[in-house]
DNA sequence: CGAATTAAAGTCAATACGACCTTTAAAGGG
DNA sequence: CCCTTTAAAGGTCGTATTGACTTTAATTCG
């Protein structure tokens, strides 16, 4: 209430931007170049520049950091981490952002100095700052999103075959998937998939056809991975 | 990148507090008593106070706005908010909190001087900065968090019946649900609801068994209401 | 007691889902 | 050219879930 002092707290905002590249989930992660945390690996981010919304911030953050100007790419708010201990410079409140895209090109360290890699998300460890929880928080939303929303389809580049959507939920959710009923599940969900008409022929087999993005953004009925999971688990076991 | 010239960002909590009183969904509004929007309706909230986390910003502003210490209420972050044009006296960048509470006793204005009060969400307007736009997404967000969550429970005082918590559904969704098939799905999703094995008598009719809220956060499976938003609203214009 | 009222439980057909099988359309090898 | 291999696409079937509806239970009121 009332006639506190305000102490001087910098916004950033920070991302976790998340492709499929292989068999696995990757995470663009920058080298610190300064204290603290120097040579540690970070999420890429920067400060709220004066004028720019939120969203903006993020996306000319993406721009800096991956060399994409962001229309490809899936981009949404996540949470804000406000901690005052989280930057041992001081108070730093952090808008973090989660940004899926296809498989990328491998980032050109940027408009700034910093090395920019992927790393699969299995094999993160020892970030700066809190960016562990926030990792940890940003793939649980992730996850969490392919059961209610079409964002899937932004893991892929365009057209794409069910097959390939099928290894985004595989990959990310970590489970074997019976692609017959996938298929089933996801042709009937409405305005998740635009037929292009074409098909595309792979190595071997029979042609697969060929998908754009449809205009819906939730899917239902949901995709949920509950029964799944617990399925994909045992079976895995079953096989030693 | 590098070395722009920090502007200073002023770093604030807002509140939506959410309950169920009579048949409506009431949210708390503060009335402003200073300029900019003196006069109009807004969200309660405050500035981030040196040494708090954001999670206990919105604690201590929910007790100083309504007088509850928050033990009861459920309480989660929503968005953030940071337009650059939001407020007129200079950059300030809002982390908004989503509380659900039951009825809770009217507030005594606060420990600060602005009155205090719920209005039921329908009649909500002319809000201060973008309040509008904010109060929106919390009752979607509310909505959504209804079908995948338990957290319907936080609007009933301990305890509560299966027709009570079907209410909740019903006002928040606007939808007439059907009690039977309503009290299969909760009653058998696993830890939502603890039996205290107490009943209550009503008025009239057979005394209703008395719940508890279980442990389990998530609602598995879901109760969705797309298909029940459907049939409600044509069974309710055809009763015109 | 009997009507009214609300809770709680049950019925049943339609649907959705998981597991599994069959058919289709291509490539490649003999 | 046929046969095998491969993966897509489509179908079958038993079970679980759902929505619409009915029946039974427990209480108050007149």
């Amino acid at each position: 209430m009332g006639r506190t002092v305000q102490e001087a707290i910098a916004v950033t905002v920070d991302l976790v931007i998340l492709t499929i590249r292989g068999d696995e989930l990757q995470v663009l992660l920058i080298e610190r170049g300064k204290e603290p945390f120097l040579g540690l690996p970070a999420l890429p981010g920067g400060h709220v520049q004066p004028g720019e919304t939120l969203d903006e911030a993020a996306r000319r953050e993406l721009a800096e950091e991956t060399g994409l100007d962001g229309g490809t790419l899936h981009l949404e708010q996540l949470r804000t981490y406000g901690d005052p201990e989280r930057d041992p410079r001081g108070r730093v409140v952090t808008v973090v952002y989660l940004a899926l895209g296809p498989d990328l090109p491998v980032p050109q360290a940027g408009t700034d100095a910093r090395a920019a890699r992927w790393v699969p998300v299995q094999r993160v460890d020892g970030l700066a700052f809190d960016h562990e929880v926030i990792l940890q928080e940003a793939l649980e939303r992730a996850r969490s999103q392919l059961e209610y929303t079409t964002v899937a389809a932004a893991f892929c580049p365009e057209p794409f075959t069910v097959a390939d959507l099928r290894h985004v939920y595989e990959v990310v959710w970590g489970v074997v998937l019976d692609p017959s009923n996938f298929r089933r599940k996801v042709t009937r969900a409405e305005k998740f998939l635009e037929a292009t008409g074409e098909r595309r022929m792979a190595e071997a087999g029979r042609p697969a056809a060929l998908y754009r993005r449809g205009p819906a953004r939730l899917l239902s009925p949901p995709l949920l991975r509950a029964g799944g999971v617990a399925r994909a688990q045992f079976s895995t076991l079953s096989l030693r």
